[in-house]
DNA sequence: CTTATTTCAGTTACACTGAGATAT
DNA sequence: CATATCTCAGTGGAACTGAAATAA
């Protein structure tokens, strides 16, 4: 492949369109040897970062929609990564819970993204990437910021 | 929309991948307001900063498929962008030039472009910018590398 | 006859929309 | 009756695959 345009390369907007979709696409294929997607992923992560979530604040927390959040539990549950349950106060809403198992597949699947990290950033020296997380960290939480006012009362 | 889970935002590749998808977002729906794709900005990029591209070329540089580059200067030609003349020598081959009108709006997209990063990056220092934009610049050369190892013959 | 380039048709994965079912 | 939660079916755009058409 030939050299991508220099017009290109100076928007800091395409390079990190471009290396995101990178890692993405990286860890993707690392997941899909488990028959995961990154949804899953980030959905154990939310659970056993913050406990069992009922279905809506799980959407709201990740950015997935609510329907689409369906099919990925149905899938986290037949393979035994988590569980749910109707609440019993509010029969409306179910509650979904990580197993151990999840507890365990999380484990492994955050090696794997070690892993891509670790390839994909492999040109910088540690404290470079210690910067470059530090940076992104702040940029990620101006666009969190920004889509909040935007969404009113979540 | 509540907290991120942690064991995400300690990834340096959840990071890139969702501030990426949110750059990408932001420019794509700008240039929705005069009927183009992120693409259609990447053809125009590659052709005024390298010159007239046959369409193998084209698709070969940006990482586009060459199918799905058919439809994209039938739009960028239909809009007065960019003309398509066949190879003389070659007549199997579509030599793609940039338009004045197609130099012009490019100008035009790249101030767009510069806006959606002036207002995704608010929150750092202009040398902060100046440092990510370093950073991501070695990263995407890494990964353009070993892309280019894996596709043997470009 | 084989290969290269462009083009078209079809497929899959994904995010989004709208409506139905159940419960408050 | 109005609202909230979960579910399911359908839609549209994007990336990929395979093959036809033309030319070398």
């Amino acid at each position: 492949m030939s050299e991508t345009p220099p017009s290109l390369l100076g928007l800091t907007t395409y390079l990190l369109s471009k290396t995101g979709k990178a890692a993405r696409s990286r860890l993707a294929a690392r997941l899909a040897e488990r028959d995961l997607k990154l949804w899953h992923m980030a959905v154990l992560s939310a659970l056993i970062d913050f406990g069992p979530h009922v279905q809506r604040e799980l959407a709201s927390r990740l950015g997935i929609d609510r329907s689409d959040l369906v099919k990925i539990l149905d899938d986290l549950a037949v393979a035994g990564l988590v569980d749910r349950a109707r609440d019993i106060a509010d029969r409306r809403r179910v509650t979904v819970t990580p197993t151990q198992a999840g507890r365990a597949m999380l484990m492994e699947l955050q090696g794997e993204a070690l892993a891509v990290q670790k390839q994909l950033l492999a040109p910088l020296s540690r404290s470079e990437r210690a910067q470059l997380a530090a940076l992104l960290r702040r940029v990620h939480a101006h666009v969190q910021d920004e889509l909040e006012e935007s969404r009113p009362g979540c």
